[in-house]
Parts: structure tokens; C-alpha cells; sequence
DNA sequence: ATAAACAGATTACAGATGTAATTTTTATTT
DNA sequence: AAATAAAAATTACATCTGTAATCTGTTTAT
């Protein structure tokens, strides 16, 4: 029963930061993201609080400062987020958004291989 | 130069409506929108609306009444919002959201050899 | 011609989001 | 301890979204 977990795009970068390093300080995550994007300070702090009040980002106090990192998990949210385009947008059918793709000519012949290769493996286990 | 087409989730299932029925009386939407949603009336009414502000749909008088149309395609929109996903969260690899949905055991053998079999032929043109 | 129905337009209003300035608290340096 | 700097919290504010009520103009049935 888990509430809906609503990630804005915004968020979404704050917390990205927080998956590619799993423990920061604010200034930390705010050094990393005033170069990666063009907000300011205490933009990305309102981030950061609305994350925690979401519940998607936890800090604990290390010494005299916050230590954040991510509480839901990468993998997951991906699968989330993932899923929910697919029913969105194809009905849920994964064949239908390969299909999009491969008529828009969006995947090189090494990227089919690639797909190929995974798909075996998947279906071998 | 195309601006950037912002959907949202309730707008978007007013325009789905008009890509299952690409010519529709306010009525006829409504009516239909009525049954598969939860909506009031002067609900559907202003997001049709703002999908005319959008341009996102387009509306020509026929008789005394107006009929709408999309006027994005849902193949476009689909692809779109498909590579938005894709870079978002995957760093633009159709790999790892497959890999994401292999993992969580989203797909049945029958779709992982459906999926194969869509590969193939892409490959083959 | 009036009243009832309906189409279309206008207004509403709370919560989310993007974006930030300002204030307060806490720590550090002189 | 006072001044300064850094961290954290509070407040701000316009736009977008979800959701709708209400008003107005036009048809249609009586």
C-alpha cells in the first residue's frame, strides 16, 4: 500500500544526484547540481525539502549537518515510472513501444543486436 | 521549432479519446468521456479547452456546432513521450528500460518472443 | 413567443511545480 | 564576545493542473 509517489521533473534531478551518490550533504548536492543545471541555491534546497516531505529522500544529522540520500530506490522508481508510460501511452504493451521506436528509426542495427542479445538471455533463465 | 507540447494527464485522456475517433462533437466526447471517467461535464469541457490553447486539438464549426480533431498524432505524441522517458531516467538507452523490465519479470516468454521477432524484422529492412 | 435545453464561455479555487528571495539559526573566525 | 559566514527554514509568487460551478447565448419544443 504504497502512496503514490509523485516525482516532479525537478525533483527528479535532485534525487538522480542523490542515486549516482548515495549520501550528501546539502552543499555537497548543491555544489553538484549548480553546475550540472542552472538553478539557484535555494532552489534546489526547496527541492530537497519537498523530496523529504514526500518521503522520497531522508537525512539523518551527521554531526552539524544533514546527510541526504535517497529513499526510494533507482531501480524501482525507473520500473514505476516505466510501467506507467507503457500503460499511459501503449496499453501497457512493451511491443508497441518497440515499435514506436523502431519506426521512428530510433535504434541503430547494433542497438537491435543488443536488444536481441538480452532478450535470449532473459528468455533462457 | 516546434514548442514544446505540454500534456497533462487528464488532457491527455481527452485527446486519446480523439485519436480512437479523430472527428467528435463536444457531445459526443463528453458523452463518451462520461462513461470511461469520473468527470463532470464542464470538466471535460475546459480540458478540451486547453487543449485548444495548446494546439493541441483544433475545432472547425460544422452547422451550428463545433467539431474537434487532434492535431498532434498519437504516433508523434507516443514517440515523444517514449524518448522523453528513455532519457530521462534510462540516459536515453532502450536498453537499460528493457533490462529494468526484464528484471522485474514484466514480460511472459511469449512477449519476450514476440518482441524477438519484432527485432528481427527491423533489422532485416 | 416563452420556457426549457443545450452549447459554449467565463470564473473559481485548491494543490503542485518551477523558481527564488528573505529570514533565522548555528557555527566559525577574529 | 562580536562579526561573519554558512546552513536551514520560511515565505513568495506565477503558472499549471485537477476539478468544477455558473453564466450567457442559442435552439427547440410547447
Amino acid at each position: 500500500m504504497d502512496k503514490k509517489l509523485n516525482i516532479s521533473d525537478s525533483e527528479l534531478e535532485v534525487l538522480k544526484e542523490l542515486w549516482a551518490f548515495p549520501a550528501l550533504t546539502a552543499r555537497q548536492l548543491t555544489d553538484h547540481l549548480l553546475e550540472r543545471t542552472s538553478w539557484s541555491e535555494p532552489t534546489i534546497k526547496t527541492l530537497l525539502l519537498r523530496l523529504l516531505r514526500k518521503n522520497a529522500v531522508k537525512r539523518t544529522r551527521s554531526g552539524k549537518v544533514f546527510v541526504y540520500s535517497a529513499l526510494i530506490p533507482q531501480e524501482e522508481y525507473r520500473y514505476q515510472a516505466g510501467c506507467s508510460l507503457l500503460n499511459r501511452l501503449f496499453n501497457g504493451m512493451t511491443r508497441d513501444f518497440l515499435t514506436c521506436l523502431v519506426r521512428n528509426e530510433h535504434l541503430s542495427s547494433s542497438e537491435i543486436e543488443s536488444l536481441k542479445k538480452l532478450l535470449d538471455e532473459a528468455e533462457k533463465k
